[in-house]
DNA sequence: AAGTTATTGATAACGAATCTCATTACCAGC
DNA sequence: GCTGGTAATGAGATTCGTTATCAATAACTT
């Protein structure tokens, strides 16, 4: 049976007060520095565990990395992020999910899944000049 | 200046000679069980040069690790992988690069890039029930 | 309150990828 | 064909993200 923890509260609530995809690293890190004594394993833990129960997205970093989310509508849904904060927008794809269905039915292929994410530099980190945070 | 090495080649020719996307490691070890003395490192460092020249698509399994497979042509394209087998498919995307810059462009992102691949079972795979030997 | 057992967290282990550096061998110029 | 410089190699060490281990803890049920 689930359990409630305040460390699984803290790392959803940690996720929940940014909109930015950040790694387990990094969130351990932050609640560290809030004074929180959670343990890097269940930081790691939690994040599996939310994004599981589809309450978190999680994707790969250039650098290999998982990187995670709030999630905060139920349907399916991807999104555009800013490759030098880790700002997300969630967005609609229709058109993509119809394309891919479609490639996948005309070569054979069965049980179509995809991966579709939009890279790019926000406005806020456009203007300034700051240095990446993320990469 | 760049050098041609026997071992540049056999990595060339080992991606050539299939339509799978494949690990360094795995590449590797086929090499190695073929008699060929090449190093590790030297794989890893053969397939990063393939790909920013362009010789070589790169995409990262669920997994994490990268996968690489020939590129055969030359402009913009996305894949179409076995989930079970890694063999792909190179697929034309024109929709999709519009809907990417769209996206971005209406969200006040610039330099946008993205990521897109559609996975699946191929025929193949899905009539036999053999073991998985991508994942 | 007591017992059961999921959860935690420090640390070890793992695996992919990169770095180190002495050795090798490609190749341009003679 | 030699030869010198220097890019490339490869065994092993190292880095780094992530997962496994396991004794101690704490969240639920009754």
């Amino acid at each position: 049976m689930k359990r409630n923890t305040w460390q699984r509260n803290a790392v959803r609530e940690a996720l929940d007060g940014t909109d930015r995809f950040v790694s387990a690293q990094s969130l351990h890190s932050t609640l560290r520095a809030k004074g929180s004594s959670i343990g890097l394993a269940t930081v790691y833990r939690a994040l599996a565990d939310l994004a599981i129960e589809g309450e978190a997205d999680s994707l790969q970093s250039d650098q290999g990395e998982s990187l995670y989310r709030a999630c905060t509508r139920g349907q399916h849904h991807h999104h555009l992020i800013c490759r030098n904060c880790g700002r997300a927008v969630e967005i609609e794809a229709t058109e993509v999910e119809a394309w891919a269905h479609r490639v996948a039915a005309e070569n054979g292929f069965v049980a179509p899944s995809h991966v579709v994410d939009v890279f790019g530099v926000c406005g806020e980190c456009a203007s300034d000049g700051s240095a990446p945070s993320l990469e």
